[in-house]
DNA sequence: AGTCTTTATCGTATATTTGCGATATAAGAT
DNA sequence: ATCTTATATCGCAAATATACGATAAAGACT
């Protein structure tokens, strides 16, 4: 392909699509079901959760940190996740505003 | 990596995530929002505000049909193209209920 | 100091996604 | 019948994502 062309796109779009990104796999829900859960969760507990490598989840929450979906902070030897709940608040509105304002056409069926 | 290891998730943890998956890149939010302003459209109209090739725009429209989010029928030599608003509606009500029932703990921080 | 525990990161292999040109297909127009 | 138009699909190249073992880093505990 060349080249990525995400950076032709609005900032808007291209937010809410790593957003949706950062969910679009079952193990991230999971883990995200798992703090929602737990309120707060160390690394360990969610590898024992799951079955996955100690590794790969540690990357995934590094995906949810970075899109902004869980808090992080160090705690001693280990690390303390929950769920960044404004994050989800945001997206949850911008997802369901995107088209909000065109839905009243929503019984204009077509196709 | 081997394998993939989707399957061993939950059913509903995959679909949320395919769905997820099916709106995280930019060029298909934005033929999302194409499609809902002109409420219905073919695959050419797309092609031209878009920057994209029209292979890569069909690409997209196939996927985001895959995902069941869109509606498309044959038209004579072209495709039509609409939101399936219902689809829509069920992944909103999926996503915002997921944690609902625990966000009554928000005021609980962490981290 | 040394040791254990916990987690992040590196290196890697493999799978998937993205993008486009070229081609195929299918229906309408001439 | 041929040509044009519109779209889907194929084939390829490059970029990303996924997964894991191995290793590093950092604090706790003797």
């Amino acid at each position: 392909m060349a080249i990525h062309k995400k950076e032709i796109f609005s900032r808007k779009e291209q937010d809410l699509a790593a957003f949706a990104k950062a969910i679009a796999h079952p193990a991230r829900i999971a883990i995200l079901k798992v703090l929602a859960e737990k309120n707060e969760c160390i690394c360990g507990e969610i590898v024992e959760i799951l079955p996955l490598a100690q590794s790969t989840v540690s990357q995934h929450l590094k995906e949810l940190k970075d899109a902004g979906l869980i808090n992080g902070s160090i705690d001693g030897p280990r690390s303390c996740y929950c769920i960044n709940w404004e994050a989800f608040e945001l997206f949850n509105s911008e997802f369901s505003g995107l088209f909000k304002s065109l839905q009243i056409d929503q019984a204009k069926k077509c196709c």
